[in-house]
RNA sequence: CGGGGUGUAGCUCAGUCAGGCUAGAGCGCACGGUUCGGGACCGUGAGGCCGGCAGUUCGAAUCUGCCCACCCCGACCA
């Protein structure tokens, strides 16, 4: 490709819009180009790149048994309403109709029609295991697109689905594609590490993250200090601080005029937040649910919603609360008629707590669960923090920011059950497949890959990523030897096997270097009354500082050589 | 959805508080010339519904109202 064509430009400065190094250097190199927010298209160089991931996915999927196929983007409404997500995915749809009104979907994700696929290709265990996937575009209307292409709306997603026969099998479905994801993030240059996480509004058992730890992620994954423990900071697990016990003392009224938020209190009375119970209301599907938990910790929304089985859950607003009869900084959980309760795992062994006492100006002492009050549900709903201690080990707890690049569900039988996906056993008892899915953003890995893989000048692709080998720099087009240098090798690279971007502008040696760097191919060959003289080219790595120069005769052979080994 | 910010040339921005604009700069772009191994220089030139609509005013990029778009934080996120 010679560049005097080549469609899209780079920019000297970057766009007042990126923030995140991925995305400024995406733009910059003219990988891509946004529409709206979270829309992009791919340019040439952006697209090259992103076909050389998708097909990486690919040889790893077919490798672990994967088989492509490929469903539609545009999905009636009733295969949703049929598994329920048209409501519990329905603020993410991007909707359509038909002329004749018939409503439709983009598919945001394809559960719903693998497993209608699923239901007429396969009737037999003698069927299974199977493993389709797809390579294909998916729309999310996301509240928040951000970071250039880390979250988007409209994106490109490797999808596969397993279909098992029983438990066992899943695990082993599961097993072949985490090592076919590691492959995969391993050969795309993006370190990767598995993390616990959270299922969601997908449902289903066990689920892994493939985390790049970042400073552009999104996400915050929890670590343990000592490497026993990983997991998403929305699953994340820790051992809670014990207290001292006390024997339960005779619950006290204390008048606290004013005073509202646990800090307040706490020096207030002169104690410490951990004395405290902390009282939070939440809508819980328009229900309200009474939410307490020690003053030291705090609610972990996603923790919450799934031991409630919410879809829709907020904090209540001052409405919201006065129209249940409620007062918010003064709430116990005593005397509550109607209200759901749900404590977190650590009240019930803490003693003497100081709570609310439902009225204004006013707290209660030495409250004590089952003693003096209890919960509909007690379970862990809090907050894993910096400094908390590990589930496993009790070492210290880090957070870091970090990136999904790959997710990992065991589903089990959930949709197979919903929507009939069922096999005859050896038995010829029918059963529901056991499933798995496992997904991929094309996008946002081409954005991890650079966030992985640059430095202050540009990209640095990894050879097997690069949208071409070589990047062949002219210098001093007006001269004819140079030129017919150039074009020589030019023809005899890419005869050879060996992609080249040819820089055959006339501009000066500084724009053209400057724009090999920020390109960020793997080998940058440059040609000039210089390296004529000894009738050779130069070649760097962009990788390192150092250049060698070739002979121009031995150019293609050298450079095959270069390639291999990187 | 809550909070914050920004919309002026292809890109980065000044001008807006204090109305007088016939709207500027740098980069990029076109043409001519000089340069040529790390974002060269000189000259000439093209390029703008100042996000949109409505209003105030003799006069609006500038003031007022409504709307839209984009970015950031949070909520949300198979």
């Amino acid at each position: 490709m010679r560049l005097s064509h080549h469609f899209g430009k780079t920019l000297r400065q970057v766009p007042a819009e990126a923030e995140t190094v991925s995305h400024q250097l995406l733009l910059r190199a003219g990988l891509v180009q946004q529409l709206a927010a979270g829309i992009y298209a791919y340019l040439p160089l952006g697209w090259r790149v992103l076909r050389k991931i998708e097909q990486i996915i690919r040889e790893e999927m077919d490798a672990a048994g994967g088989q492509e196929l490929f469903m539609p983007a545009l999905l009636p409404i009733e295969l949703w309403e049929a598994s329920g997500r048209d409501q519990t995915m329905a603020d993410i749809f991007f909707r359509v109709t038909d002329k004749r009104e018939r409503r439709f979907v983009l598919g945001p994700t394809h559960e719903e029609i693998i497993v209608d696929l699923f239901k007429r290709q396969v009737q037999s265990y003698r069927d299974l295991p199977l493993m389709p996937y797809q390579i294909q575009v998916k729309f999310r209307d996301e509240a928040r697109p951000r970071g250039g292409l880390i979250r988007v709306r409209e994106f490109t997603m490797k999808d596969l689905y397993s279909f098992d026969t029983d438990w066992e099998g899943l695990d082993e479905s599961c097993r072949k594609m985490l090592r076919a994801y590691q492959n995969t993030f391993d050969r795309c240059g993006v370190p990767t590490s598995i993390v616990e996480a959270d299922s969601g509004a997908i449902g289903g058992k066990d689920s892994w993250e493939f985390m790049f730890f970042c400073d552009s992620g999104e996400d915050q994954a929890v670590l343990c200090s000592a490497g026993d423990y990983a997991a998403n900071a929305e699953k994340a697990e820790f051992r809670k601080p014990t207290i001292p016990q006390e024997p339960p003392q005779a619950v006290e009224e204390v008048a606290t005029p004013g005073v509202k938020a646990i800090d307040d209190l706490c020096a207030f009375l002169g104690i410490s937040s951990w004395q405290t119970l902390k009282a939070v209301f939440y809508a819980a599907d328009g229900q309200p649910a009474f939410v307490a938990i020690r003053g030291d910790m705090e609610v972990n929304e996603t923790k919450l919603r799934n031991a409630l089985g919410a879809v829709d859950l907020h904090m209540m607003d001052d409405a919201e609360l006065t129209a249940a009869g409620l007062v918010a900084g003064y709430a116990s959980p005593i005397g509550l008629k109607n209200v759901k309760v749900v404590a977190d795992d650590a009240v019930p062994s803490s003693s003497n707590l100081v709570g609310g006492a439902n009225k204004p100006d006013a707290h209660l002492r030495n409250l004590n669960y089952g003693c003096d009050w209890t919960a509909d549900i007690v379970t862990d709903i809090a907050v894993a923090r910096e400094g908390a201690l590990c589930p496993r080990c009790g070492s210290p707890l880090t957070l870091q920011r970090a990136i999904e690049m790959g997710h990992v569900f065991k589903l089990g039988t959930v949709y197979s059950e919903k929507l009939g996906a069922t096999f005859l056993d050896r038995d010829g008892v029918a059963k529901p497949a056991v499933m798995g899915t496992y997904g991929i953003g094309t996008g946002r890995l081409l954005a991890g890959v650079v966030e992985a893989n640059h430095d202050e000048q540009g990209i640095i692709w990894p050879p097997q990523l690069a949208p071409y080998d070589t990047h062949l720099v002219a210098l001093g087009t007006d001269r004819s030897d140079v030129v017919q240098a150039c074009e020589r090798l030019y023809e005899e690279l890419q005869q050879a096997g060996i992609s080249v971007l040819y820089d055959d502008r006339d501009e000066s040696p500084g724009v053209k270097f400057n724009d090999a760097d920020l390109l960020g191919m793997p080998l940058r060959l440059t040609v000039s009354p210089r390296t004529l003289t000894s009738q050779s080219v130069e070649v760097k790595r962009r990788s390192e500082k150092e250049s060698t120069l070739v002979p121009l005769g031995e150019a293609a052979a050298r450079l095959r050589e270069l390639l291999k080994q990187p």
